[in-house]
DNA sequence: TGCGCTGGTTGCGTTCTGCGCAACGTTCGT
DNA sequence: ACGAACGTTGCGCAGAACGCAACCAGCGCA
């Protein structure tokens, strides 16, 4: 909508996968350099971005305020995160924290699991829609126009075989969902990695975030890891009602 | 230099203060409605930005990674991480470190008093140049075109009876600063707490950050304070040497 | 020491983009 | 049911942003 700040969004978005230098990003968005300076010029100036001796831009310690802001932002994070260590500590499993924005699912809080199997993923990057706990939950509590337009838009990535690979599969799912009010993931993102997860619903009954627990098979198989199930919707029946304090 | 730009990122700025209305933006930034809502748009695409079901505006998620991004690309934050930390214990004191920018000095790390006196100081804020430990390192570092522009652009701010006023007075400090490689700040920001900085040079002999120790004087007074001194040389010394690696 | 190259910066005319107006929707509250 | 408050849309106009071309500055190399 506005080309300029698109494409200052885009340096922006560039520079957060590693300092550049002026025309290295001017070719990388295919305009101008004098165009890319302009824009340079003007973050720089909030401290968005910034230059170091040798003319290599980075990303700006604005950013730092910015991002503690954001995350205050988040109630839900706020009011969730001792309940998600405790449920850290009790299970030892990986847990995650996501919300609904804007037609994506985001990571916004993660705990690792005691074991030192790390999970790859990320504090504010998009979680798959069709193939993850949290993007069922948080899809399945959608209205239902939005629902059938992103159920229609998302690309159904396969990524093992147990991937829901289309709609109509995923439609039906979203119903299990909702009726039962979890969601599971047998595998369907990384294979030999089972989650489960729970929508955060508020007293109004408006749906403000999922937790999932995701455990690699080689801990526990899948019905272990449903055992784990009744911790788990305690753990988001308690944020829910600690919610609107 | 880019009109849009810039009032996109006076809206980030207004919005990492609490969530905004469309027309509260608007009238913030004296522009209309339609403006702030094609800017507002451009950014929601990219998640900088997020609208609540309430159509109120909030940061959002992209800020995540960013800053993480932002966080890692300063090198100095890295490498001095442990040093610091060690620092923190064997002193018991608040730690931080802070980098030059554009013409400031930013907070880009901190760690807390053991003692529960807690600073008001935060990440990625900008730090006054003229009475605090680590802008006069760092102004002292600089060459001497910028830091005779910046000794006469500085507000002189006169927080308590002892900040400097003056860039005569505050061009004397920083020779002093340069000569026996440390600066103090002996409640000049706020009353009653004391302060130690020294810069972290690397091999080259570039000064890359700062580091100060700050004590409030209920704990030590200022001379008690100095016997800090040798720990904190060390440490620079430290990460000056680790730099490089 | 001079030359060419790479990469950043400046001034300026053209054009497209971003601006505000006015009218329209939509969602509240009463 | 009505009105007010606020978000949204379409559009014509002006000026902001674009890219060109020329200019610097630093660096490596002969």
């Amino acid at each position: 909508m506005s080309q300029s700040l698109a494409r200052a969004l885009q340096i922006l978005m560039s520079l957060g996968e590693g300092d550049r230098s002026l025309d290295q990003l001017a070719t990388e968005l295919d305009v101008h350099k004098t165009t890319v300076l302009r824009l340079l010029r003007t973050m720089e100036v909030e401290r968005f971005v910034r230059r170091d001796e040798a003319h290599r831009y980075r990303l700006g310690s604005r950013l730092f305020s910015l991002a503690d802001a954001a995350r205050e932002q988040h109630v839900v994070r706020a009011v969730a995160a001792p309940y998600l260590r405790q449920l850290n500590q009790r299970t030892g499993q990986t847990v995650h924290l996501a919300a609904y924005e804007n037609g994506q699912v985001i990571y916004i809080d993660k705990l690792d699991s005691v074991q030192s199997v790390r999970m790859y993923s990320q504090i504010g990057v998009p979680a798959a829609l069709h193939c993850t706990a949290v993007g069922k939950v948080l899809l399945a509590a959608q209205p239902k126009r939005q629902r059938e337009g992103l159920l229609n838009t998302i690309e159904y990535h396969r990524f093992t075989p147990n991937t829901i690979t289309g709609p109509d599969e995923l439609r039906d799912e979203l119903d299990l969902v909702r009726s039962q009010g979890w969601a599971h993931d047998r595998a369907e993102h990384e294979s030999f990695i089972n989650c489960i997860g729970a929508p955060i619903t508020e007293r109004s009954g408006r749906v403000v975030g999922a937790v999932s627990v995701s455990v690699p098979d080689v801990l526990l198989n899948y019905e272990q890891v449903l055992e784990l199930l009744p911790d788990l919707l305690a753990t988001t029946a308690a944020i829910g009602a600690d919610y609107n304090n």
